[in-house]
RNA sequence: GGGCGCUUGGCUCAGCGGCUAGAGCACCUCGCUUACACCGAGGGGGUCGGGGGUUCGAAUCCCUCAGCGCCCA
């Protein structure tokens, strides 16, 4: 074994190797164990892997690797979702480099066009995440355009259609007049933005000199007014209701309506209201039947609506709105305001609400049940915080609009007859068949596609083939856990738990983890137009994918964000090349063959003592994985295999295995024994989160540490006896350590010449301590370098020398003429401080008659225990210090 | 405006009712001892954002103020 880890070769040849034995399909794992199921949060076809997606994926994969060594028939089912909007723009920016629009195409060549730059790039994020090491059944992968998921697109759109919950109408929607499109209320992104808040004047119809002033962050609106709005209880304006205004610019008179959407705190108390282009004011042009006027046309050009204006772009209609009001008085003032502003979450255009005819998915019967299984506790959502998030928009209800005009997508499965009566039907309806209902010929196929979402919220089951009923359905839906970050909640998670529910009854998962959002290292989102993201495949380049999945498991702690900074990655590549060296250790240091099983009686303590902890250690990843506790996990197998098994076990074992008489051959068979019985467990525990060194490491060692299917990843999980835990081994050991660390402590603190011999002396206060002391002397010597370790109960006080009090001995150094008496001197005034400090916090409690009454009664002996002790280890520091004068 | 999160050593974070408050990184001193300098040994460093309260006991629970961040309207 090299004496680094080198994972470039080593990752390759294992993706490899997993991809020939198959070993991530469900039917790899032996037994009957019960699936244990993760779909992955589509990414799209466009998508290359950001830090984002490592984390999720990383999590995604420690989970499912862990219950696969648990012996569940672990699936994890990858894929792409086909991004409607995003690939579209995509392609089209292509196309526009050799001066096309997708018009010039047509729809059919534009789609072939599309497929064939899927087909060459679509699959780039699954070889990325194969680079990851993500345990996913790629022979299962799926994408949203799949011949069987676009089947269940259509069944879902007919059924839901058939049932009522989908309809078409007319209605105000978000439009990006860059896109040319529908968006979601969800697509539409608000971030607040300084703009301008104009106040203009609307003279009052045969009152000269009179004017209602209403104020507006949109002016160019104006030209669509078709009323002002006031409170029915403003005094202001009570005369003024029912009359008539004066609109500017148009020539057009508009009424005085009273509504209650007019908030008389909020500047002058009226409103303009343009019903075709806002929708509050929508909402008030029903109530008051007023008509709607449209004067922004698809490309957000001014319409002829408004003559004077007509083909202007909406910001340039803004500008001359502006002065034409400013040039007859009738703009009262400007003020600056932080407003939100919706942008295209694809394509950053400000987002228009523009009145047409679309599909909708009508939301609360089918969310009704989805916000029910969150409430009661049946869809457990991690950390539990965001329940509340999920609520939130899912009890809004809002009607969904699905149909997107472009052409990358799923095209909505309704035929109309002359008279635009819609069919859905799943089948495409033959040349010339009649409309059901009203028996005319169907002419037309709904030019629209649906929302991307719309298939991905089918994912959970689609997958599986739905609506067939497939083996792989009945087996793997609902499956158990789904990771994604927050920022998903509403576009995906909701839909998906409501379509599970509705189409299949049950919820599509049980438990929904939301992980952290990777920011950079003062806190920013990465993003490509700051620039500012680390590319983990180029981090798994520099110091190793295993570094990379560990630092970030490392750093998850509770859902927590995670502000990121390439230097992390150093820590994960230490650890690896740690372990890989212990591993190495341990290969220089074995025999023939595989070590037989020892009798118990022939361990000793630090044998005893790393099982123990290996022990307790398995059952504390155990449970932290099973609660998706990820740092702990990592932090507990970083104490046990760094200072642990590495600083203390490998360290005291080595005069073990060197040792040369003739009776050392048998115990160095023990230590060999101990040594792969840790290395087994330590590399299946740590397998999920470091896949590829585990791998290598067991590969190097296959001789005495075979894997069954050739790989760890079909091992099983090591149990935990925590019943086997030796107290006394761990007591011996403790005790050890604190010899050890006497005998540094004296070297790097007191000024000790080196090469300078001595002896450490042990005065026990217990002949049960005195017992543990012999046991480990001599390694205390090996490893301290320590002359000899005298101990005993009656041993005199050494004079001047270093003490190092622990509890139920004192370990002295007796060094007069060697040690820095001064240095020691200083260094016992410290520890009688602190010791002091300690007992001075204790005494507080102890004489509060209150404490002693009032608090638990173990409380307060482990306190009256702790006092004790720190009495004893105070006097003999004191002693200590006078005899050193 | 509403909701949520964060504020603990120089940095990044654990700890969320009871050990003299921990870790990693950084820092200082020493060390190429045949697993590892991507290492080892030793060490310094924190009145847990401010204030108030509950409690025998608060970094931990409650209230309040301040700052930072995210989401929704």
């Amino acid at each position: 074994m090299p004496p680094r880890f080198e994972p470039a070769t080593v990752e390759s040849d294992w993706i490899r190797r997993w991809e020939e034995l198959r070993c991530f399909r469900p039917e790899a794992v032996l037994g009957d164990g019960r699936p244990y199921v993760i779909v992955i949060p589509p990414p799209n076809v466009t998508g290359i892997l950001h830090m984002g997606h490592a984390l999720v994926n990383t999590l995604q994969d420690v989970l499912v690797r862990f219950e696969r060594l648990r012996g569940r028939k672990a699936l994890w089912v990858p894929g792409t979702d086909h991004a409607g909007i995003a690939t579209q723009n995509v392609v089209e920016k292509a196309l526009a480099k050799e001066g096309k629009k997708r018009q010039d195409l047509g729809r059919e060549a534009f789609l072939a066009r599309t497929w064939e730059w899927k087909e060459k790039y679509g699959d780039h994020i699954l070889g990325q995440l194969k680079r990851l090491g993500a345990s996913c059944d790629f022979e299962r992968g799926r994408f949203t355009m799949d011949a069987g998921l676009s089947r269940a697109v259509s069944h879902a759109f007919v059924t839901l259609w058939q049932e009522g919950l989908i309809f078409r109408g007319e209605r105000l929607i978000n439009w990006c007049p860059r896109c040319q499109t529908a968006l979601s209320d969800e697509e539409a992104e608000s971030r607040d933005e300084q703009s301008g808040f104009w106040h203009l004047r609307y003279p009052v119809a045969g009152e000269p000199g009179r004017y209602i002033v209403v104020a507006t962050t949109r002016p160019e609106t104006m030209l669509g007014d078709v009323a002002v709005a006031v409170h029915p209880e403003d005094e202001r304006y009570r005369d003024l209701v029912g009359r008539e205004l004066e609109l500017p610019l148009t020539g057009r008179r508009i009424p005085v309506v009273a509504d209650q959407h007019a908030d008389p705190s909020k500047g002058s108390g009226a409103v303009k209201i343009t019903p075709a282009h806002d929708f509050n004011d929508f909402a008030v042009a029903e109530r008051q039947s007023l008509p709607r006027i449209r004067i922004l046309d698809a490309a957000a050009k001014i319409t002829a609506e408004a003559p004077a204006y007509a083909g202007l772009d909406r910001f340039d209609a803004r500008k001359r709105v502006l002065a034409d009001l400013e040039a007859l008085g009738l703009l009262d003032k400007c003020e600056e305001k932080s407003v939100p502003l919706p942008r295209c979450y694809r394509c950053d255009t400000v987002v228009e609400p523009h009145l047409s005819k679309q599909w909708f998915v009508k939301m609360r019967p089918l969310l009704e049940p989805a916000a029910a299984a969150a409430r009661d506790g049946s869809l457990r959502i991690l950390p539990e915080r965001y329940t509340r998030t999920y609520l939130d928009w899912v009890e809004q209800y809002r009607d969904w609009c699905i149909s997107r005009q472009i052409w990358w997508g799923h095209r909505i499965p309704v035929w109309y007859d002359k008279d635009d009566a819609p069919f859905a039907s799943v089948e495409a309806p033959a040349p010339g068949a009649l409309h059901p209902v009203t028996g005319k010929p169907l002419v037309r196929q709904d030019e629209d596609v649906l929302d991307t979402w719309f298939s991905s919220q089918l994912w959970p089951f689609s997958v599986f083939g739905w609506p067939e009923r497939t083996e792989d359905l009945a087996q793997f839906h609902p499956t158990d856990v789904l990771v994604t970050g927050r920022e998903i909640i509403y576009f995906w998670v909701a839909r998906m738990v409501m379509c599970a529910l509705h189409f299949e009854g049950k919820l599509p998962f049980h438990t929904v983890y939301i992980n952290g959002t990777i920011l950079d290292s003062i806190g920013r989102r990465m993003s490509k137009s700051l620039g500012n993201g680390i590319d983990p495949i180029a981090m798994g380049e520099k110091y190793g994918m295993d570094a990379v999945r560990w630092t970030l498991v490392a750093l998850t702690t509770e859902g927590q964000d995670i502000k990121l900074a390439e230097s992390r990655f150093e820590g994960g590549r230490n650890f690896v090349n740690k372990l890989w060296n212990a591993a190495r250790f341990v290969s220089m240091n074995l025999g023939e063959g595989r070590p037989a099983l020892p009798a118990r009686s022939a361990l000793s303590a630090e044998d005893l003592w790393i099982l123990g902890r290996l022990a307790q250690t398995s059952a504390a990843v155990t449970g932290a994985l099973e609660e998706f506790r990820f740092a702990d996990a990592a932090r507990s197998l970083h104490e046990f295999a760094w200072s642990e098994f590495c600083d203390w076990y490998l360290e005291l074992v080595k005069s073990r295995l060197t040792a040369t008489e003739e009776s050392a051959a048998a115990d160095r068979e023990v230590v060999r024994w101990v040594l792969l019985e840790v290395l087994d467990a330590l590399t299946k525990l740590l397998s999920p989160i470091i896949p590829f060194a585990t791998e290598e490491i067991r590969a190097r060692l296959a001789t005495w540490l075979p894997v069954a299917h050739g790989t760890v990843a079909l091992e099983r999980w090591p149990t935990a006896d925590l019943a086997s835990v030796d107290s006394d081994a761990v007591q011996c050991v403790q005790v050890l350590i604190r010899l050890v660390e006497a005998a540094r402590a004296v070297r790097d603190r007191l000024n000790v010449p080196r090469g300078t011999e001595f002896d450490l002396v042990v005065k026990t206060r217990e002949d049960a301590m005195t017992l543990r002391v012999e046991a480990v002397a001599r390694r205390a010597e090996a490893l301290g370098r320590v002359r000899r370790v005298v101990c005993g109960k009656d041993l005199a006080r050494p004079p001047k020398s270093a003490l190092f009090p622990v509890e139920g001995c004192d370990i002295f150094v007796p060094l007069e003429g060697v040690i820095d008496l001064d240095a020691e001197s200083a260094r016992l005034k410290g520890e009688i401080a602190t010791v002091e400090q300690g007992l001075a916090t204790i005494a507080k409690k102890l004489d509060n008659a209150s404490f002693v009454e009032r608090a638990p009664a173990a409380v307060v002996a482990s306190e009256q225990a702790r006092r004790e002790a720190l009495q004893l280890k105070l006097e003999s520091l004191k002693a200590s210090l006078a005899d050193l004068g």
